[in-house]
DNA sequence: TCGGAGACGTA
DNA sequence: CGTACGTCTCCGAG
């Protein structure tokens, strides 16, 4: 960290900002292009100015801390002088609406802010920086405005942006008089000489900075120079005689008011312990991480509670000993942490402690272990009748598996327990829930009495550091375990997500075979139409441009083809598929076409060579399903993601021929659930109509359609149907009118009277839909089948973006979260009726509604029969699920 | 080298 | 101006 001039000393020392100022400076610093949430919200201001916050709190270590705002009101100055900053522009919406996440920023920094009714910022500032220097403190003003230069003395500095964010001029004494060739206590002469155009106060014309510095130090200050003007000569001279009445004004306009009515003192400005928890979600939602990251390498030591570590005894037993140590210390839930590898459905241990909550922690190795030690280990491991709890065991589970050792017993994952409480964080960092559950650091006690020995190879350190992490789970998981017990998810945690994680490590484990020919096939004939499409598009234009880069393609359309531009981007204007498909229609220029099939064929191609190089020695692939991404309760899948492998197309699915039945097995077996968002919302939402569609056994949309329009079924053309399919999937997305109409290609009115239509019919779906945003506002949160919640503070937000946003995601959050719900427990009770019936078969993966299987040689029927049964039955709805089911030798012959 | 932006694959 | 994800590519900032 830079620390020069600026190291802190043992004086109390008070930060002042303005935040007006300095957030206008922040908004025409940084282009709003480039600082927007992905719901098109601006933050440029809001960015600007927390990076500004966030260099100064590092840089300057304060001690007291205040942000000062203007009000809308007018201020005494005003009533001075009716035309005190007349003439302004009025002040973008883009930046006034971000004013009120300003303000969210510094309530979660627990950071003071203040204005008065009748007066300025800077007068706030000036009142708290004399009593401030009153009670011996030093002071330090971060403003954009030039009027504080008044202020400085040997205890206030006035830090100055000069140019953008980064960079503040430290004003003291002498920089002051180095600038403008007079001391602090006469600028406001010299600023009254020279004016102000942003505060509409004129100066004397021709006059700058220099020629009033002249004259003030010529005559000493104002009041001698206004009695002796007329000695002045030149047109200068004529232009101050002229101006001298505004000049006075201005002087008497720009004093800054030290005697503001304020309801805390400086010392009452002590910098408080903030909310990491709050940071989190706010910065979450405007999408901040560089400045997370930042702000709490910044503030890290200013969060008083962390001071302390976790107290461990590493006991060493005797080589043979482990068992007699774990039946001693065992007798409660064991925290296990473990460190290695992991990943692609394997893994490695390398070093595994276990630690109770209160009792000894012991460290093992378990390559050196002798063989009674790794049965007593393997046997403590597997036995699900001794509690366990650890933090993210999947991949352990898969490292240990590897050994051929099994984990049972887990009664808590600490990590899957925040997911539940918290569902939107993106991580779950052990030390992050430590400092926010625990209020404790993870490092051991040792390292804070500074009795650590630094003549070890690191291991003695790797060892405590490991029991530290088995001890914070241990504790971690009983306070986790009260949390969720407070939100209701006690059930769903132990009889969902966490049997859930045994199931997933399976999936993993066994992986998907491919076969390697085929991709390679397809790879080739991918290529050789990539290659041809791009050597299409670039004659069609007459030179060579990058198809893959939507910024040359703009410029080809749109510069040189002069096509009619399309929507607009942060950065131009949209190139994707559905405005090329337009601009086709519309131009027919050939080049659309070949670039709308290279991006075709580029995707599949890339998405075909991003497999090869996946499968095993086995020619198995083997995902990674997250269990804590997704804010709704899905699960996601990555590396690679096989929840999203092509079906629309033709050559799409010929991807899906890639995935095969793998050796020893009989056949893949897809089952998936018809409609169950549908289902879910005609259960919710209780609705007569909608339930009774569901019950009647013929096409739902059909039906629905049939009852919007008042047509027997038989009329329905597939028109009329699809317009009724896009409403009933649309509303569980929270679909607006004008959506509908864009996505139909009908006109506005004619989408809102079809959704009324809809409505009439379906009127339990409105009552729902209403009630679910007004219960969410209400209780924060919104709530699944299981008891799933999601927490949605912008429903409150004054910013109609935000809130709208927040509205939509409470219409879906029930409705796909329920769904979760009802795949996990089908996933479970699949594998468990499996299990149970000693079959060979097993789940693969899990793509949202639907299980694909592996079956083994002439368990067919009994597996179809189990299937169907365990997935319809793994909740009772109002509108009974549905499944069906298809087999092939791949995954594509297996659709159905 | 990293991360944002744009595009696009799935449910 | 319809939710939830992950990945690829390009390209500018560091």
């Amino acid at each position: 960290m830079a620390m020069t001039a600026a190291t802190p000393d043992k004086r109390e020392r008070l930060l002042l900002l303005d935040g007006h100022s300095l957030a206008y400076r922040a908004f025409f610093a940084l282009p709003v292009e480039n600082f927007s949430t992905t719901d098109g919200q601006p933050t440029n201001a809001v960015y600007g100015f927390t990076s500004m916050l966030i260099n100064v709190l590092r840089d300057e270590q304060p001690t007291h801390i205040a942000v000062a705002f203007d009000r809308s009101e007018p201020t005494f100055r005003h009533e001075q002088y009716v035309e005190y900053k007349a003439g302004r522009q009025k002040t973008p919406d883009e930046f006034r609406s971000q004013v009120s996440l300003i303000f969210e920023v510094l309530d979660a920094l627990r950071i003071p802010r203040m204005s008065v009714a009748g007066f300025e910022a800077d007068d706030i500032i000036a009142t708290l920086s004399v009593q401030a220097s009153e009670a011996g403190m030093e002071t330090l003003v971060v403003t954009g405005d030039r009027d504080a230069f008044q202020l400085v003395n040997e205890r206030v500095t006035v830090l100055y942006p000069v140019k953008g964010v980064s960079e503040l001029a430290r004003m003291d004494p002498a920089a002051v008089e180095a600038k403008y060739g007079v001391p602090p206590e006469r600028y406001r002469e010299l600023a009254a000489l020279v004016g102000e155009s942003s505060d509409n106060l004129p100066g004397v014309p021709g006059v700058g900075p220099k020629t009033a510095a002249k004259w003030l130090a010529k005559y000493g200050d104002l009041d001698t120079l206004v009695n002796r003007v007329d000695e002045i000569k030149g047109k200068a001279g004529d232009n101050l005689r002229e101006h001298l009445s505004g000049v006075i004004r201005n002087h008497q306009i720009n004093r800054l008011d030290t005697r503001v009515g304020l309801e805390l003192t400086p010392p009452q400005l002590s910098m408080g312990q903030w909310d990491r928890e709050e940071i989190h979600t706010l910065f979450d939602s405007l999408q901040f991480r560089v400045l997370r990251e930042r702000l709490y390498s910044t503030l890290q030591a200013a969060e008083p509670e962390a001071d302390e570590g976790f107290d461990v005894r590493l006991d060493a037993p005797e080589p043979g000993g482990l068992g007699a140590w774990l039946d001693a210390n065992a007798a409660g839930r064991l925290g296990v942490a473990v460190t290695g590898s992991w990943g692609r459905g394997t893994g490695e241990i390398t070093a595994i402690a276990l630690a109770s909550k209160d009792g000894p922690a012991v460290h093992l190795d378990p390559a050196e272990l002798i063989e009674d030690d790794e049965r007593a280990l393997a046997g403590y491991l597997g036995d699900a009748a001794r509690p366990k709890a650890m933090h993210e065991a999947k991949g352990p589970m898969l490292a240990l598996a590897a050994r051929g050792i099994a984990l049972e017993g887990l009664t808590s994952d600490t990590a899957l327990a925040a997911y539940l409480a918290l569902p939107g964080q993106r991580t779950f960092d052990l030390a992050d829930l430590a400092l926010r559950y625990l209020h404790r650091e993870l490092r051991g006690e040792a390292e804070d009495s500074g009795q650590l020995t630094l003549d070890g190879s690191g291991e003695e350190e790797a060892a405590e550091a490991l029991a530290v992490r088995a001890r914070a789970v241990a504790e971690l998981a009983d306070v986790l375990d009260a949390d969720l017990e407070k939100r209701g998810a006690t059930r769903l945690l132990h009889e969902v997500e966490l049997p859930l994680v045994g199931v997933l490590a399976g999936m993993e484990r066994a992986g998907i075979a491919v076969d390697a020919d085929h991709l390679a096939g397809l790879s080739a004939t991918l290529g050789g139409q990539v290659k041809q499409q791009e050597q299409d598009a670039h004659n069609a234009v007459g030179r060579e441009f990058n198809l893959g880069s939507p910024k040359q393609v703009q410029q080809v359309l749109f510069d040189e083809l002069n096509l009619p531009k399309t929507k607009r981007t942060k950065t131009g204007y949209t190139t994707d598929s559905e405005a090329l498909s337009n601009l086709l229609e519309k131009e027919g220029h050939p080049v659309l076409e070949h670039i709308l099939r290279w991006r075709e064929v580029a995707k599949l191609k890339s998405i075909v060579d991003s497999l090869i190089p996946m499968a095993d020695d086995a020619g198995r692939i083997h995902t990674t399903f997250n269990q804590m991404v997704a804010a709704t309760g899905r699960l996601s899948s990555t590396d690679p993601n096989l929840q999203n492998i092509p079906i629309r197309t033709e050559e799409g699915r010929r991807i899906r021929e890639a995935f095969v039945v793998g050796d020893g097995y009989e056949t893949l077996l897809t089952a998936d659930y018809s409609q169950i968002e549908l289902r879910i919302m005609a259960h919710l939402s209780e609705d007569e109509a909608l339930l009774e569609a569901f019950g009647s056994g013929a096409d739902f949309h059909t039906i629905t359609a049939s009852r919007v329009f008042g047509l027997p079924p038989e009329q329905i053309d597939s028109e009329l149907r699809a317009r009724i399919k896009a409403m009933n999937y649309g509303l569980a997305y929270g679909l607006s009118a004008y959506g509908l109409s864009q996505q139909l290609r009908i006109a506005p009115d004619e989408a809102r009277g079809l959704m009324e239509e809809y409505f009439e019919q379906f009127g339990g779906v409105r009552d729902y839909l209403r009630d679910v945003v007004a219960r969410a506002r209400r209780d924060g949160y919104t709530e699944t089948i299981l008891g799933r919640r999601r927490y949605l503070p912008d429903l409150n937000s004054d910013n109609r973006q935000r809130r709208e946003m927040a509205e939509r995601m409470a219409l879906n959050a029930p409705i796909q979260g329920s769904a979760a719900d009802i795949v996990k427990v089908a996933s479970l009770n699949v594998d468990r009726a499996l299990r149970g019936d000693g079959l060979a078969s097993r789940v693969l993966l899990q793509v949202h509604d639907e299980l694909v299987l592996e079956v083994a040689p002439g368990e067919l029927d009994r597996v179809k029969e189990l299937v169907g049964e365990q997935m319809a039955g793994a909740y009772e709805l109002r509108a009974p699920l549905e499944v069906s089911m298809g087999t092939g030798r791949t995954w594509q012959d297996a659709a159905h």
